[in-house]
DNA sequence: TTAGATATATGCATCATGCATGGACATCAA
DNA sequence: TTGATGTCCATGCATGATGCATATATCTAA
């Protein structure tokens, strides 16, 4: 049971995500670049440091996919006001659009792929899900990078906050000792 | 509650998918060889085109994946008795190490995700998971697919292949008729 | 036998990436 | 203030996976 559960559950994930990925990639994007236009629409004001830490690529390769992005007028860079070293990194108005049409597309391919559940089952499936997903969850940055293509204005309750700050109770008890 | 679900198992199904990825692709391949891999753990004696449809690669590009997966000792070549143009692929000793390695690594990353639910939990998680991919997957190829990364031999009822037979009767009652 | 289809292979250009390095700026200590 | 060290961004260079166009070998059907 247990060995047919991994394999139905694993093949769903990845079903989902190969699902997920071509459409954020319908726009000319290579998923390097997607995943970056996801993160900048939910984390303004980014550093290029930050931001390669987030898509896990060099420093290096991310200042090309910046400057990559930039000309075709999805992001804009500007000095920081407080530190002549930093660029902050910003979704122009183009890119909000993008970034939006990114969380449409998935979230319509979500709604499609869970409407074929009754309103019991998807309870029940929400449950499920958000306890797994809180024992997945390693750190602070693995959560913000899980939530990279969510919809966040509509996600209620979030788990992955909801794990994140319950985490961050847990520690603050533990450093009252 | 819809969206928050959506968002939830999307995030949940991006997380799993990464990590199964980052298993895969822990033995210096790219994704694209990984899964080569796993095609041809289960479906030895592919030919070149085929491979290249089931990884979504052109036929080009996979010619030279085949070979850099030759010449590192995973997949062997061989001259179809039957074709004289068919170059036959098969997993070596050697690959067939890697892809059992690689089924390894990924049931054990599925199975700690999953321990966390009880044994109901985990039941009804499976009835939930089987019930979705069945209305998810688009036709054979992308039966096939979808199945790369699984442990096949321990997939005791095979949601995708059950869905894939029903439509096959399904097709056969119609094309009675 | 010949024309067209199919399967594999290769030359060439492109592009995302990493490594090594350089340059600008910040911070801290003397 | 100055110098040392660390941080952040940028760039030259090489690598490697990929696609397009094309060539070659083989099969199939007329």
């Amino acid at each position: 049971m247990t060995a047919a559960l991994e394999n139905a559950f694993g093949a769903l994930a990845l079903a989902l995500s190969d699902d997920i990925h071509a459409c954020i990639q319908s726009n000319g994007l290579v998923p390097s670049e997607a995943e970056a236009v996801g993160h900048l629409g939910h984390a303004p004001d980014m550093t290029i440091t930050h931001l390669a830490d987030a898509i896990s690529l060099s420093h290096a390769a991310t200042v090309r996919l910046v400057a990559r992005l930039e000309d075709r007028g999805f992001i804009e860079r500007s000095a920081s006001q407080t530190d002549g070293r930093i660029v902050v990194l910003r979704l122009s108005e183009n890119g909000a659009e993008l970034h939006a049409s990114q969380m449409r597309q998935r979230q319509e391919k979500l709604r499609t792929a869970l409407e074929t559940l009754s309103e019991d089952e998807q309870d029940m499936l929400a449950k499920l899900s958000t306890k797994v997903l809180g024992e997945l969850l390693r750190d602070e940055n693995h959560a913000f990078r899980v939530c990279r293509l969510c919809n966040r204005p509509v996600c209620e309750n979030c788990p992955v906050e909801t794990e994140m700050m319950k985490r961050e109770a847990a520690q603050n008890w533990l450093s009252v000792e």
